[in-house]
DNA sequence: GCCGTTTTCGGCCCGACTGTTTTCAGTCG
């Protein structure tokens, strides 16, 4: 079974706290965790690379390039299992207490024995941290606090649940003085905390928040954390002239402030969030705009969703950033599912519902009838079917365009014979069942779809669920070059649950030249807003108009389907 | 451990807040 990158990330993050803990060299620790970020967020496949391919990824030099290639041979590499020999495995769960670091992790180990959260829990219930130099009844209190955190957390947050964390924070703003930023901003499509950047005196906004939160974490002059339903919340205040630096910096991605700060030392200025510094003289110019920052580092203005540090700072400095896809591009939805299957909306609601939203069409692809669960449609009732929206077709003004989400089964075979989908105009493919396939063989079931004649598009190609179901074995980089042999569109399931593609494998596609179909899977009229995380999405993988369906109009679609 | 349009050696982003101290270490973003 061949390693993931994601398994590889795994074990560098792993050597970077084990050096952390024992107290090694901080510029190699950044090392080990600055490869395994950049191995976690890359398309290709480490396991079919050569030392020189590794090599001249950057952030990874000879030495890290060798250890990968051990990991991908054996699951780890010597020099891991020499340092994870001398400490016990269990300390690495410390690390990911609030408030806790390699340090007092070191430090409670040696000193009190403590090698796990029990035992820490056990030491702090008896008073018996508050012995150790450096350590207090506060750090005790502050430790229980973290255990009870840590044991209810519920992890990253969904763009839905974003959304009703920052209505809450919102509705103690005052409109026009703050911004959302962090991954927030960005449009990642989970959500670790809600960010915001405040104009307000931090006093006057400290009142107000804490009536919405439900637990202070920490408040000062220039930053406060809050917990809100449960949710971590940063807020940061701004003076107005130095709102664009501040914004700028809460924005990130950390991996993109880095880069702006050595171009910045690389000038003889010092970034920060307050403004760019000279260091010669120490005079501070301020920026209240992010646009003016932009200007002033020689850079075109880069957009939140491209600040990850995966080329756009290059192509700033060019002006040659991507034009992206907007909201006004988009000309219907390629993915709702109507009262046929498992939908609320009968076909006239769902062309009401387009109508509504300035849609010239839909397609409507409800489930076949191999999906059990879901009362899906046989041929005889996608006649019937067809019948009903050749009706409502004639009277409104968002076409109905009849499609299907047909199952692919484990076999890699669909869910109707090909004489039933002959009739539609356009066919998403998609994986309902037997997820934990292993690599080869659910790769083979998608690319046999993929090279169905009918099959127009893959829906949710990994089939994640975000917190729920990690993204299958599927090797999607195969996927997208049999795509573009075929002619076969991708999904971005603009469902805040899926968000399937993501950004990453997006890019991967549109570079190839496949086309990405963005659908809401829609099964209510409230989901069809879904359509601004998708498009979000696409944005983040560097799409422009041109890449998506969805910005045809609908008989260049159909033509394209044919 | 990585890297180079001042460098193959000597750097490596920058600052806020807390707790335990009496000037700072640790953690976090």
């Amino acid at each position: 079974m061949e390693v993931t990158n994601q398994q590889v990330a795994a074990q560098l993050n792993l050597m970077g706290q084990l050096l952390e803990i024992k107290g090694d060299n901080t510029f190699k620790i950044r090392a080990f965790y600055r490869a395994s970020d950049t191995i976690a967020r890359l398309a290709t496949p480490v396991a079919g690379m050569d030392p020189e391919g590794l090599d001249a990824i950057p952030g990874i030099g000879k030495n890290i390039a060798g250890k990968i290639q051990e990991i991908v041979r054996k699951g780890t590499f010597d020099e891991l299992e020499e340092v994870r020999g001398g400490l016990p495995g269990s300390l690495i769960e410390l690390l990911d207490l609030e408030g806790v670091g390699p340090k007092t992790v070191a430090a409670l180990w040696k000193h009190l024995n403590i090698r796990s959260i029990g035992d820490l829990e056990q030491a702090a219930r008896g008073h018996r941290i508050r012995a150790l130099r450096g350590f207090g009844a506060k750090k005790e209190e502050a430790f229980l606090r973290s255990i009870a955190v840590y044991r209810a957390r519920s992890g990253r947050m969904t763009l839905l649940e974003a959304d009703a964390v920052a209505a809450r924070v919102q509705s103690v703003l005052t409109p026009g003085t703050f911004m959302f930023a962090g991954s927030y901003r960005r449009g990642k499509s989970s959500v670790g905390d809600i960010d915001v950047v405040s104009k307000e005196p931090p006093d006057h906004l400290n009142r107000a928040l804490k009536t919405v939160a439900t637990e202070v974490i920490d408040a000062g002059d220039r930053k406060t954390s809050l917990r809100v339903l449960g949710k971590r919340v940063d807020v940061r205040f701004s003076h107005p002239a130095q709102f664009g630096s501040m914004l700028l910096y809460l924005t990130g991605s950390k991996a993109f402030n880095i880069r702006l700060r050595e171009r910045a030392i690389a000038r003889g200025w010092k970034l920060n969030e307050y403004g760019i510094e000279d260091r010669l003289t120490s005079v501070l110019r301020e920026f209240s705009t992010e646009e003016e920052i932009f200007s002033f580092l020689g850079l075109e203005y880069i957009v939140p969703e491209l600040r990850e540090d995966w080329g756009e700072i290059e192509r700033a400095e060019t002006h040659n950033l991507p034009d992206l896809v907007t909201a006004g591009d988009i000309s219907g939805d390629l993915h709702v599912h109507s009262s046929w299957s498992d939908g609320r909306l009968s076909i006239a609601e769902l062309a009401q519902a387009g109508e509504d939203l300035g849609y010239a069409y839909l397609v409507c692809s409800d489930h076949s009838a191999t999906l059990g669960i879901t009362h899906g449609l046989d041929e005889e009732r996608l006649k019937q079917q067809a019948h009903e929206i050749e009706q409502v077709n004639r009277t409104s003004s968002c076409r109905i365009i009849h499609g299907i989400e047909v199952d692919i089964l484990a076999d890699g075979t669909l869910g109707l014979p090909s004489r039933a989908l002959a009739d539609l105009d356009f066919v998403i493919a998609s994986v309902h069942s037997g997820f934990g396939q292993d690599r080869d063989v659910m790769t083979r079931r998608v690319l046999a779809a993929v090279d169905h004649e009918q099959v127009n598009c893959i829906g949710h190609p990994t089939g994640r669920i975000i917190g729920q179901r990690e993204p299958s074995a599927l090797d999607i980089p195969r996927v997208i070059d049999r795509a573009n042999e075929t002619g076969t569109a991708l999904e971005c399931n603009a469902s805040p649950y899926r968000l399937d593609l993501d950004d990453l494998f997006i890019r991967k596609a549109v570079e190839k030249g496949v086309r990405i179909a963005i659908g809401t899977d829609s099964h209510d009229r409230s989901e069809f807003t879904h359509m601004r995380y998708g498009i979000t999405t696409c944005r983040r993988g560097w799409t422009g108009p041109g890449d998506i369906l969805n910005t045809l109009d609908a008989d260049a679609l159909l033509e394209w389907a044919a």
